[in-house]
RNA sequence: GGCGCGUUGACGGAACGGUUACGUGGAGGUCUGCAAAACCUUUUAAAUGGGUUCGACUCCCAUACGUGCCUCCA
């Protein structure tokens, strides 16, 4: 099966193909840091992790670009227009800079423990101001822009289809808007795409604005310091770095009425290109059914989970256990389920030290359970990312794989296969399940003689001794087969 | 007020117009020196009401409930 992806530009599942043969760029909106990242955002990750593990087992050659959002990012509560970092920066009483560093380093981390693919390029948002300020200039010359007292807006009635990716009801959403807008604004919609700095104002992070990007001068002062607007930076970075065209864009499904919808309309505003051609969007993570959210106190983070006996592995095992574009649900309930399944997995895992490959010689496809599913599991995966139908085959794979003897279980197989699940699902099988030393090895024949003996008391004693190594043993009729506790 | 989405068994969660999803948990059983594991059985599955159809969890309509977004909130 041709790797299918549901597009939201199209709103249609359809069959992927590149702008490049055997190449994609793909862009995946990052982090604001600001905080910890919580479960919700990490699905999201999982998510996108699978679909570039997807495009490699596809053979595509992978070019990625992530975000770190770390200006420009505003709050819309009470103390609406301030930045969150600098917000952040003055709760824990430190610097921007301070806080996007220590944030970002954080995130970078948590990449790692999940075992997400780090994408090719992670960039800043600070670190592509000329960028953006470039997109500025190109947009103010097209005669996209408007300048007013807080900043340089973009002007959406320019961009006529700019209601069509979100499918916006602009004139209703005028009527029903519950928030009092900038009336400066020439359309509810228009976005900033750098601010200036408040008069009496000093920011952590600031800059100065180009003169050429000025419609007028800013209440006389000789020098305008100011900041980009949140949705700048993904356009001037994709594109400085992929081109104009990029083939796939990702993000939360939050993303499509706003974010994705400016950036579609400044991108292609200005370089008069697509911007992209499929675009992915995950829905969001519940937590005991409702929406996450800082007042209620349950963006839970990897190291909540970690405090309670989770790893970073058994989380990934629960996000998998959904469909991207399905609202999962967090509970703690749940994620003992994935963690239940994800153990019972690594002993099957484990079953490969103790098979023989015996039967490794002129093996088919047709031959061996263990090879045929390969096929499956990159079949589901290219039906628009069916990872829970990518558990389940392996689920029936590792059931008939325990149902038989080990002498019926071919040890090179089971290793490609196995091999395999980590490449499309990044669970780290392999790395996890080690071969037991020597020491325990012994231990294990030395209680299978005594079983031949019918030396009970002595088997029991081993079978202790081995349930303290975290070993657990299961005799079979050929044989004792071990597995971790 | 506007626009949208969802509602599957104890819990999570897929596919599919007609066949046991699968996982986790509970109960019983087989096997076993005892265990464990595995296997088998079981734990009334499709919010409600209509319709289309030979046949609907799967398509259509309505109702209820839940939920998301509505200009800078993952």
């Amino acid at each position: 099966m041709t790797l299918q992806l549901h597009n939201t530009l199209t709103r249609k599942t359809e069959p992927f193909t590149p702008i490049q043969e055997g190449k994609v760029t793909l862009y995946t909106c990052g982090p604001t840091v600001y905080d910890f990242p919580h479960v919700g955002n990490w699905a999201g990750y999982i998510y996108w992790d699978i679909l570039v593990r997807t495009l490699i087992s596809n053979g595509y050659n992978v070019e990625r670009v992530m975000n770190i959002t770390d200006v420009g990012h505003l709050v819309s509560d009470a103390d609406e227009g301030e930045d969150k970092l600098e917000k952040g920066a003055r709760r824990e009483g430190k610097s921007a800079w301070d806080i996007a560093e220590f944030y970002a380093e954080d995130f970078l981390a948590g990449i790692e423990k999940l075992g997400l693919i780090v994408p090719e390029h992670i960039v800043r948002a600070t670190e592509f101001i000329p960028q953006q300020l470039d997109l500025v200039r190109t947009l103010k010359q097209k005669g996209f822009t408007y300048q007013i007292d807080d900043g340089i807006y973009f002007d959406t009635s320019k961009f006529p289809t700019y209601a069509d990716f979100a499918e916006l009801d602009l004139e209703a959403q005028k009527a029903g808007a519950r928030v009092a807008f900038n009336a400066e604004k020439r359309n509810p919609s228009d976005f900033a795409l750098w601010k200036f700095t408040p008069k009496n104002e000093k920011r952590d992070m600031e800059w100065e604005t180009p003169t050429d990007l000025l419609d007028e001068p800013v209440s006389g002062e000789a020098k305008v310091m100011g900041f980009p607007g949140w949705h700048l930076e993904c356009s001037a970075m994709a594109m400085s770095i992929l081109g104009d065209t990029i083939d796939i864009h990702t993000g939360g499904i939050d993303h499509i009425p706003v974010h994705h919808t400016n950036e579609i309309a400044q991108s292609e505003s200005a370089s008069g290109q697509i911007f992209s051609h499929y675009w992915l969007h995950n829905n969001h993570l519940k937590v005991n059914g409702t929406k996450i959210s800082k007042s209620l106190g349950n963006g839970f983070t990897l190291q909540n989970l970690a405090d309670r006996g989770f790893s970073p592995l058994d989380y990934r095992m629960f996000i998998l256990q959904s469909h991207y574009s399905n609202e999962g649900n967090f509970t703690f309930e749940n994620l003992a389920a994935a963690r239940n399944r994800l153990n019972h997995w690594r002993n099957v895992a484990a079953l490969r030290h103790q098979a023989h490959d015996t039967l490794a010689q002129n093996k088919t496809k047709e031959d061996d359970p263990s090879l045929a599913v390969i096929g499956l599991i990159k079949t589901a995966l290219n039906d628009n990312l069916n990872s829970p139908e990518a558990l389940r085959v392996i689920d029936e794979v590792f059931s008939h794989l325990e149902s038989h003897n080990l002498d019926r279980i071919d040890s090179h197989a089971l290793n490609q296969l196995l091999e395999t699940i980590d490449q499309l699902l990044g669970l780290q099988l392999i790395a996890t399940t080690p071969d037991i030393d020597d020491e325990t090895k012994q231990l294990i024949i030395q209680r299978e003689r005594a079983r031949e003996e019918k030396n009970w008391q002595t088997s029991d004693e081993l079978r202790d001794r081995l349930t303290a190594k975290g070993i657990a043993v299961r005799d079979t009729q050929d044989g004792t087969v071990w597995e971790y506790v």
